[in-house]
DNA sequence: GCCGTTTTCGGCCCGACTGTTTTCAGTCG
């Protein structure tokens, strides 16, 4: 069993708990395990066969003898205990937004068994009445529920909102289910552990690799000598581990009249549910197959066989080809990549809610290659997350600069690359715009981005006041995730971003397209919009574990479908330039 | 539940807004 889906078990128990369980500290302490084991090196399947689990921060003799249970037989008697004491129904109230565990509760007493989908059937459809701890609020919030998991999935149970789901033509959201691309990338690293030794190099395709900020499918390409033959083999070994498949090799639109020998289809569903197509080339085919596998549809109808390397449109740049927003010849050569990225300008460490110390942090920033990391951990007064006032910050200078020391002395004394470690802030804006640090503060750093996360049901008029507030400010060197929306949680902000780029324009402000799969935030299209306008971008991963440094490819494809030029993305500056070009010092 | 230790139990995660069971519990970030 893999870490994730021990990890995922202890959430289950820690969400279902967080609703009944009047002692917050032991479910805290299952969350607190589960993201440990998200983010462990070593498998945790292995650790418990050692009897080494105890070992592990956080892990007690409680917590590893449930996971020994759920190692033997696949679930543990608490986790089924929950599940009972915790409906289903009763864990879907308590995810409507301005519905908590009391209201919850009290509603669900009243509700005699009915069904959360149900529920937001008859919200939606105006035929559930207020009363019996039903408020108005909460009939709109199923409704809005009810609206969002019909775009999501049409079960009634699913997203919370229908936050960057692609709209139709009409404006109306198109009918998933969705998928976040971190979900579906770590379907795609299950599926390479799967899958036996004659397919090689699986690596992902279709809407995937076109830079989509979220996917109904996972496409996964692979390579072998006999593709029939593997797909058979493949059909077997991921029968034998719960993966279903949901048809024999049909053809897809845009891999039509390539024949079975040359690439063998197969339509998968993970174990979560996950809808996955995975196609076997042989290795003469393997760069046609790609090549179309890629897609739309319509760029292999268009385009049907590869051109020569150096007329190739980009994977993420065929849609806007496609829908006549650019043209061909005016597709940029230096388009950001991954490997043009210097160093990280958003994220956190354990000083706020971060769960690694900066040393950690930055030397896994180190081994992805970066020169640079700005510890940017969360600014007072925002408490929940431990944000860090004027004098906590000075003290943190500290430890950055004996982290600085060491990371010199690992690159004179072990040959390390040498990793520089910046001071930096994500500053809170409050809801009037004030800041939450003052300017003798924000002088003594090298980066500050100044993010929204109080207030975000502002009016339009008053999201841009705070905004404009803000960007005056000289020491504000960017705008973390302007629209602070969560991917299929919760709805953007009221921030009109035209106006924002507008502002970023006038003020010379940078704005962050956040690469948490959870965000991307400036999504692909306002990145583009700011982009004409001549904004300069950051990308960055927003990172509060040294796993998630990982999570900037997906922030890079958003990127690069909004066709940023290496020279449009501020960290793939050497950091003296970077310093030297800031705000503060024009 | 875990941790650290004063080895046996107390500390761990806070402040502000919301809305109506109208004065604070519930919810949020």
């Amino acid at each position: 069993m893999r870490n994730a889906e021990i990890a995922d078990a202890f959430t289950e128990l820690a969400d279902r708990l967080a609703i009944i369980d009047p002692k917050p500290y032991r479910w805290m302490a299952y969350r607190k395990a589960a993201d440990t084991f998200r983010d462990l090196g070593d498998s945790v399947a292995v650790l418990s066969d050692e009897g080494r689990l105890g070992e592990v921060e956080g892990v007690g003799p409680a917590i590893e003898e449930k996971v020994r249970d759920l190692l033997a037989s696949g679930t543990f008697k608490a986790l089924e205990r929950a599940r009972e004491d915790v409906p289903d129904t009763l864990l879907a109230l308590t995810r409507l937004p301005g519905v908590g565990p009391a209201t919850a509760k009290k509603v669900h007493a009243a509700l005699d068994g009915e069904s959360f989908a149900s529920l937001t059937a008859r919200a939606a459809a105006g035929t559930l009445e207020v009363g019996d701890g039903i408020t108005r609020k909460i009939i709109d919030a199923l409704a809005a529920a009810h609206a969002a998991s019909a775009a999501n999935d049409g079960d009634g149970g699913g997203a919370a909102s229908a936050s960057g789901i692609p709209l139709d033509d009409a404006g109306a959201p198109i009918r998933g289910p969705w998928f976040r691309r971190d979900q579906v990338l770590s379907i795609a690293g299950m599926l390479e552990e799967l899958l036996p030794t004659t397919v090689r190099a699986p690596r992902p395709s279709g809407a995937y690799v076109r830079g989509a900020e979220l996917v109904r499918e996972l496409c996964v390409l692979a390579e072998a000598d006999d593709p029939v033959a593997a797909a058979d083999e493949v059909r077997e070994c991921l029968a034998a581990r719960g993966w279903e498949h949901a048809d024999d090799g049909a053809p897809l639109e845009r891999l039509a009249g390539l024949a079975a020998e040359q690439a063998a289809t197969l339509q998968l569903v993970s174990p979560a549910g996950i809808p996955v197509e995975l196609v076997i080339a042989d290795d003469a085919s393997v760069e046609l197959v790609e090549h179309r596998f890629a897609g739309p549809a319509a760029w292999a109808a268009r385009e049907p066989k590869p051109p020569a390397r150096g007329r190739r449109i980009p994977f993420e740049l065929r849609e806007r080809v496609l829908a006549g927003e650019l043209d061909p010849k005016d597709v940029p050569k230096d388009l950001v990549t991954a490997a043009h990225m210097r160093g990280e300008l958003h994220a956190h460490s354990d000083w706020s809610d971060g769960r690694a110390p900066i040393i950690d942090m930055a030397r896994a920033a180190r081994a992805r290659g970066d020169e640079f990391f700005a510890v940017c951990d969360h600014s007072a007064p925002y408490a929940m997350v431990n944000g860090l006032d004027p004098a906590r910050l000075q003290a943190q200078a500290d430890e950055i600069a004996s982290a600085n020391e060491q990371l010199q002395r690992e690159h004179e004394e072990a040959g390390e690359p040498l990793l520089r470690v910046l001071r930096g802030t994500e500053l809170e804006i409050l809801a009037d715009g004030s800041l939450g640090l003052p300017d003798s503060a924000l002088e003594q750093l090298d980066w500050v981005v100044a993010s929204i996360h109080v207030q975000q049901r502002q009016s339009a008029a008053a999201i841009i006041e705070r905004m404009r507030r803000v960007m005056e400010n000289p020491l504000v060197d960017a705008i973390g995730h302007p629209t602070s929306r969560r991917m299929l949680v919760r709805d953007r902000t009221a921030l009109d971003v035209e106006q924002l780029i507008a502002m970023a324009v006038e003020h010379a402000v940078i704005l962050e397209v956040n690469a948490n799969p959870d965000r991307l935030d400036l999504d692909s299209d306002q990145a583009r919009m700011a982009l004409a306008a001549g904004v300069r971008l950051t990308i960055n991963t927003d990172a509060h574990r040294p796993s998630t440094l990982a999570l900037r490819d997906h922030g890079v494809a958003v990127a690069r479908r909004a066709g940023a030029r290496v020279g449009d993305v501020v960290n793939c500056l050497p950091a003296e330039e970077l310093l030297a070009g800031r705000r503060r010092n024009r």
